[in-house]
RNA sequence: GUGGUUGUAGCUCAGCUGGUUAGAGCAUCGGUUUGUGGUACCGAGGGUCGCGGGUUCGAAUCCCGUCUUCCACCCCA
C-alpha cells in the first residue's frame, strides 16, 4: 500500500450494526409515509445545473457540488473568461450538471416534467441522499440523506395537520419521546415586516429574528440595526420578543399586533385552524408549540413552516422540517400548484437515537443460529439442517472451516448469536444435534426429525 | 467562505520545557484448555508519531504549508 486510503471530508463509511440502525430508522418512516398514502420515487443523484441554481439563494449556490464537463471541456472556453479568473463565470463554461442539493426542488421538477400522468393531488415520498459542499459539523454532512413527504396539488389546511400527525406518529415509534414541533407561518413574518414598515427586508429580517434562542434579543436588534431596519421598526416589532403563553394565547397578541396586515391576519388565521384541529385529535408523544421567531431559510415557502427539535437535553439542530409553498413548481413553468412538505434528517436522528440509546437490542443480531463445524461428515450434516432452518426464515449458517471449538464459539459470541447448534460425531450417529444457549449456556439435544420443535422454541 | 481546534498501534489515549530502542488499556493472534464462548493467567505480532518542507548535533515534541477531525460564524437536515 503505498498510501493510506481516506475518504472526503464530511462523508463516512457504515458498519453492519450502523446499516442496520439506520435502516432501521428508514423503514419506520417509510411504513408511516406509506401508511398516510404517500408513494415512493426517486429522481437522480445529479441534475442539470439549470434546474438546482438559483434556487436556494447565493448561499444555496455555494454549497452546491457541481459536476465538471467530460472531455477536454478548458480548451472550449473562450480566452477571456478563462483569464478573467472568475469562477462565476469560468463555472457555466465547464460544468453543466451538479449534485441533488435536497429532494424538494428535484421533486418539483419532476412533477412539472410528469404533470400530465400524476393524478391530483399527489402525495410522493423520497428517501436519498443528497449533497452539500458544507463545512462538516456534528450532525452536518457533505452526504446525508432526507426523507421527504409531500403533497401538491391541494391546498387545505387539513395536510398541514395530517403531516404534524405524521411527525408525531414516527417520532412516537421510534420511541423518541418529546419531541417538538415548533410550527410558524411565512403569512406572519410578511405581516409584521408589513406593519413595522420593513416589508423589502423580510429576509434580513427573519434570519435575524431565527436567531433569537441562540443569541438573545440584544444581539438580534443589533443584527437587524445592521441590516438597515430602522430603530422605530425594531421597537415596533418589541412584543415578538417576549411572546409568552399557549398558542392561542400567542394567536391573541399577535391579531392585535398584525390588525393592520391583511396577510398577517390570514396567517394567523392559518395557525388558529391548524392549533385547535391538531388539539381536537390530539399527539401521542409530540408538542406543538407556536415560533414566531422560526424562519428557517428556505425562500420558497409560502404559509405554514415547521421544524421539529429534539427532546429537550440533547443537543441538535432541528431533525425535521417542511412549510407550504405554493409556488414552488411555478420556477419550471407550472403555475397554480400548491404544494407542502416534511424531511426527516436521518443522519441526525441516527445520533439522537444514539445519545439516548433507543435503538432496539435485536438490530445487533445478525444471524440466530451458528452451527459449531467439526469436520467434513459433520459440517455436511449441520449444513443439511441449516438448510431447513432457512426455509423456515430462521438466519443460520455453518462456521465455514472446522477450527477450533474455542475460535469457533469466540466467533459466535462475538457476532452475538442467541444459539449456538453443535453435531460432531456422537449427535451425527445417534442423528441428533445440540443447542446451545448462549445467553444461559444451558445446552438441550433435539433428535434431527424433530426440528419442529427447536423452531418453536426459536420463535417463542 | 471566515476564525479556532485536532491528528501517536485496528480502537481509546499517555508521551513533562526537543535527548538513547515511542508506551498503556482494549482488540487481534498463540498458549494454559485436542467437544464449549462471554471471567482469569502467560506470551506474541502490530507504529515512515496525518502528509510535505524547515530550524537543530538531535524533532512525536518547535516553525511554515497542506489534508483530516471537531467547534463557532455563514447557512442548514
Amino acid at each position: 500500500m503505498p498510501q493510506k486510503p481516506s475518504i472526503p471530508k464530511g462523508t463516512r463509511d457504515f458498519s453492519p450494526t450502523e446499516v442496520a440502525r439506520r435502516n432501521y430508522i428508514i423503514q419506520t418512516i417509510k411504513k408511516h409515509f406509506e401508511v398516510y398514502g404517500f408513494q415512493p420515487i426517486e429522481t437522480p443523484s445529479f441534475e442539470n445545473s439549470e434546474t438546482l441554481m438559483g434556487k436556494y439563494g447565493d448561499e444555496g449556490d455555494r454549497l452546491i457540488f457541481k459536476i465538471l464537463n467530460s472531455g477536454d471541456f478548458i480548451s472550449k472556453v473562450d480566452d477571456v473568461t478563462y483569464s478573467s479568473k472568475k469562477s462565476s463565470s469560468l463555472i457555466p463554461k465547464i460544468s453543466e450538471k451538479a449534485l441533488r442539493y435536497d429532494l424538494t426542488v428535484p421533486f418539483a421538477r419532476y412533477v412539472v416534467m410528469h404533470q400530465n400522468e400524476i393524478d391530483f393531488p399527489f402525495k410522493r415520498y423520497q428517501i436519498q441522499p443528497v449533497w452539500r459542499a458544507d463545512r462538516p459539523q456534528k450532525g452536518r454532512f457533505r452526504e446525508f440523506y432526507q426523507c421527504d413527504a409531500d403533497v401538491v396539488g391541494a391546498n387545505s389546511l387539513l395536510q398541514e395537520v395530517e403531516l404534524m400527525q405524521l411527525y408525531d406518529a414516527v417520532f412516537t415509534d421510534l420511541k423518541l419521546k418529546g419531541t417538538t414541533i415548533k410550527l410558524n407561518n411565512r403569512k406572519i413574518l410578511s405581516g409584521i415586516a408589513e406593519v413595522i414598515g420593513a416589508k423589502h427586508l423580510l429576509v434580513d429580517f427573519t434570519v435575524a429574528l431565527d436567531k433569537l434562542d441562540k443569541i438573545g434579543e440584544e444581539k438580534v436588534k443589533e443584527e437587524m440595526k445592521a441590516k438597515g431596519i430602522s430603530e422605530a421598526a425594531i421597537t415596533k416589532a418589541a412584543p415578538l420578543f417576549d411572546m409568552s403563553g399557549s398558542g392561542l394565547e400567542q394567536l391573541t397578541q399577535l391579531k392585535s399586533l398584525l390588525k393592520e396586515s391583511e396577510i398577517g391576519l390570514n396567517g394567523v388565521t392559518e395557525l388558529e385552524e391548524i392549533i385547535n384541529t391538531v388539539e381536537d385529535i390530539g399527539l401521542k408523544t409530540a408538542s406543538l408549540k407556536i415560533d414566531v421567531t422560526l424562519a428557517r431559510g428556505l425562500n420558497y415557502y409560502t404559509g405554514a413552516i415547521f421544524e421539529v427539535s429534539a427532546p429537550e437535553g440533547v443537543q441538535m439542530g432541528s431533525i425535521g422540517g417542511g412549510g407550504r409553498y405554493d409556488d414552488l413548481t411555478g420556477i419550471f413553468g407550472l403555475k397554480d400548484v400548491s404544494g407542502i412538505g416534511i424531511s426527516f434528517g436521518l443522519d441526525r436522528i441516527y445520533l439522537v437515537l444514539e445519545e439516548l440509546g433507543l435503538f432496539p437490542e435485536r438490530l445487533d443480531q445478525s444471524i440466530d443460529v451458528l452451527c459449531i463445524n467439526f469436520g467434513e461428515k459433520e459440517s455436511l450434516a449441520s449444513l443439511k439442517l441449516v438448510g431447513k432452518l432457512r426455509e423456515n426464515g430462521v438466519k443460520a449458517e455453518v462456521y465455514p472451516t472446522s477450527t477450533k471449538m474455542q475460535k469457533q464459539m469466540k466467533y459466535a459470541n462475538n457476532r452475538k448469536v442467541p444459539y449456538v447448534i453443535l453435531i460432531g460425531e456422537q449427535e451425527l450417529s445417534n442423528a441428533q444435534f445440540v443447542v446451545k444457549n448462549m445467553t444461559t449456556g444451558a445446552q438441550e439435544t433435539f433428535s434431527m426429525d424433530n426440528l419442529g420443535s427447536f423452531i418453536e422454541k426459536l420463535s417463542s
